[in-house]
RNA sequence: GCGCUGGUGGUCUAGUGGUAGGACAUGAGCUUCCCAAGCUCAUAGCCCGGGUUCAAUUCCCGGCCAGCGCACCA
């Protein structure tokens, strides 16, 4: 199945490996004409689906980006595995599992390399496979981050982007300002991400350059959800933890709504988007009945998720993840708070401002000063820490706290300390984030998969892609029945006032007609219309549809219009 | 990264220590004309490097790539 496919898509030019004239390397692939188009297609309607419908916005980002922003998204430590190799049996193994495993280290994977090498040592750790001691093997870190030089000489270190993701996060202080301080609101991109994957496999499922499309969409996580009626009537196959544990293969067909009150699916939004994922996944092509959403496993989780489903498909016997949509609690846009210098909070006003007593101090530095010199500023911030906590310790003659381990005692009444009331008319909130990301080259594998069929025209076989008009690479082939008499002449024409009207056509006059056509079906052209002597007499063409191979006769002038209320769903062949 | 199997025109393959044959596809011509028709002609190939040999696409070693399994990982 996937080898046909792969010979196909090689041959068709929808995808191959890149590179292969200098000898290719794993995990990249070039998507070739009838690919880049059918890509393209999937793309525009995810940005219909979950940017233009969903009233979000989408940015584009670059991929070549600073190191300080992965050491705030967890990525520098995340994605950095240790692995050490077993001199005899040749297994390599994560280090720092192996040292957690026999010892009572615990997370030694924030434990440096060297330093996991001396513990390999200390306690004589050997292989898990076959035994053999491991001391003295290199410990080398290994991270699936492709690392480059910004600038000349040593630069500045940058990684290549392992997600989009991101570039929502690092540039929401200005996203915030585009959507007027108003939750919830959604960010999306569709782009390159990179991952330096250890072993690149199955076509394209795991490369390592790969286009997502990402959205995330900031919410309060005490705001309402979403008006979860516009999607009431879509049954969500759901496959989660338990039904996994119990190892049954049984799904849970059940709406939104019912999802959550069984407490199957935690989140509103996390419904709704799992909705309308299912809903895009069949709009391009994507078989409903092999199609799931399944739950992740604790242990499965990321280190930046609270809760995860993954879209998945069926190919070839196995299941692949097509989209996760994960709870990302406030997790990136708190770390990014800490770390960069701008505010990553949304101010959420009250309905009515609220009056509240507040203990604050207004040390008299003048004292501070001269009495704790350097250490002053700080013994100051210590005060104000301490008022905001325990209003209770300013009540005696003196104030005492701690800064770095050493006690300063102050006066109350140089604290400046007072109870006030203060009006808030707000809050500055740390929005949460919900995550639905789709792997677009695993998408369009899926959909291909999804629409090959081999089956019986008049006894012979033919390779048809049935894929949705919409994304299919070309919406009509037009052929001349014969290249002469003038047919040829008025197929072009024909050809050319098609792509005048928007549409994306093929004209083929090489070999007999039925070979045309199976040309087409092969690249999955839903329509085809070919001109015969009536054409050029009565002024209608006929046009036969890929899927029944049944034809119809439509005039001329008509075409544009119905072709392209056929390719957008505006109408159905049967209905001509 | 380890193991197994493989790498010959665009695609799928046969075969050989003396540089290759087929099928499909593609292009031109004739013919035919609404579902892969026929004939003629044409284009086009032994993954890369090293070794053995008079001679390597073939044998050996290494590499790269692919598929699968293991490990790892979204």
């Amino acid at each position: 199945m996937s080898e046909e496919l792969s010979e196909l898509a090689r041959r068709r030019g929808f995808f191959f490996q890149a590179n292969e004239a200098y000898g290719g390397v794993a995990g990249f692939y070039t998507y070739g004409p009838e690919g880049a188009a059918l890509k393209r297609n999937v793309e525009d309607a995810w940005r219909d689906r979950f940017v233009t419908r969903e009233g979000n916005m989408e940015i584009d980002s670059p991929t070549v980006t600073p190191e300080p922003v992965f050491r705030a998204s967890g990525h520098l430590d995340d994605f950095d595995d240790m692995l050490v190799e077993c001199p005899d049996c040749g297994e390599s193994h994560r280090a720092d599992h192996v040292v957690e495993d026999n010892t009572d280290v615990e997370d030694a994977e924030s434990v440096p390399t060297d330093e996991v090498e001396a513990l390999i040592a200390e306690h004589d750790l050997v292989c898990p496979e076959c035994g053999v001691s491991l001391v003295g093997q290199p410990v080398e870190g290994f991270n699936l981050m492709f690392e480059t030089t910004i600038g000349p000489g040593d630069g500045d270190p940058g990684y290549l982007r392992p997600e989009t993701a991101q570039g929502m996060f690092t540039e929401f202080p200005r996203l915030k300002e585009y959507a007027r301080n108003q939750l919830p609101f959604g960010v999306a991109q569709i782009g390159a991400g990179y991952r330096n994957e250890i072993s690149p496999r199955n076509a394209l499922l795991r490369t390592r350059e790969f286009t997502m499309a990402e959205l995330e969409f900031f919410v309060d996580p005490e705001d309402d959800g979403p008006n979860l009626d516009r999607v009431a009537d879509v049954e969500l196959p759901l496959y989660p933890v338990e039904a996994q544990q119990a190892d049954g293969e049984e799904y849970l067909r059940l709406t939104p709504q019912e999802a959550l009150a069984e407490g199957v699916v935690a989140g509103e939004w996390v419904a709704y988007f799992l909705a309308r994922s299912k809903q895009w996944f069949e709009r391009v092509g994507v078989d409903m009945d092999r199609f799931r959403f399944r739950q992740h496993l604790p242990g499965e989780l990321a280190h930046y998720a609270s809760d995860c489903w993954d879209a998945e498909g069926e190919v070839g016997g196995d299941w692949v993840e097509l989209e996760g949509v994960a709870s990302r609690t406030n997790y990136d846009l708190t770390k990014h708070d800490e770390h960069a210098d701008d505010s990553f909070t949304v101010f959420q006003a009250y309905d009515e401002p609220k009056t509240v007593e507040r203990a604050t101090v207004d040390p008299e530095m003048s004292y501070l000063g001269p009495e704790f010199g350097g250490d002053a500023g700080e013994v100051a911030d210590a005060l104000a820490d301490l008022a905001a906590r325990d209003r209770s310790a300013f009540d005696g003659e003196e104030v005492t706290v701690e800064v770095d381990g050493t006690e300063y005692t102050v006066p109350t009444e140089q604290t400046g300390f007072e109870v006030a009331e203060e009006t808030e008319s707000g809050r500055h909130i740390v929005p949460h984030v919900v995550e639905p990301a789709f792997g677009v080259g695993r998408a369009v594998y899926t959909a291909l998969a999804h629409s090959y069929e081999t089956d019986e025209v008049d006894g012979e076989s033919r390779d048809v892609l049935r894929l949705p008009a919409e994304v299919a690479p070309t919406t009509v082939g037009v052929f001349p029945l014969m290249d002469k008499d003038g047919l040829g002449e008025r197929a072009r024409e024909l050809a050319a006032d098609l792509r005048e009207a928007g549409l994306s056509v093929t004209y083929d006059d090489s070999g007999n007609i039925g070979r045309r056509y199976r040309r087409q079906d092969e690249v999955g052209t839903p329509y085809c219309v070919t001109v015969d002597y009536e054409a050029l007499e009565e002024g209608a063409v006929t046009v036969r549809d890929r899927d029944t191979t049944e034809q119809t006769r439509v005039p001329v002038e008509d075409l544009p219009t119905v072709l392209t209320r056929l390719r957008d769903g505006d109408a159905s062949f049967e209905e001509l």
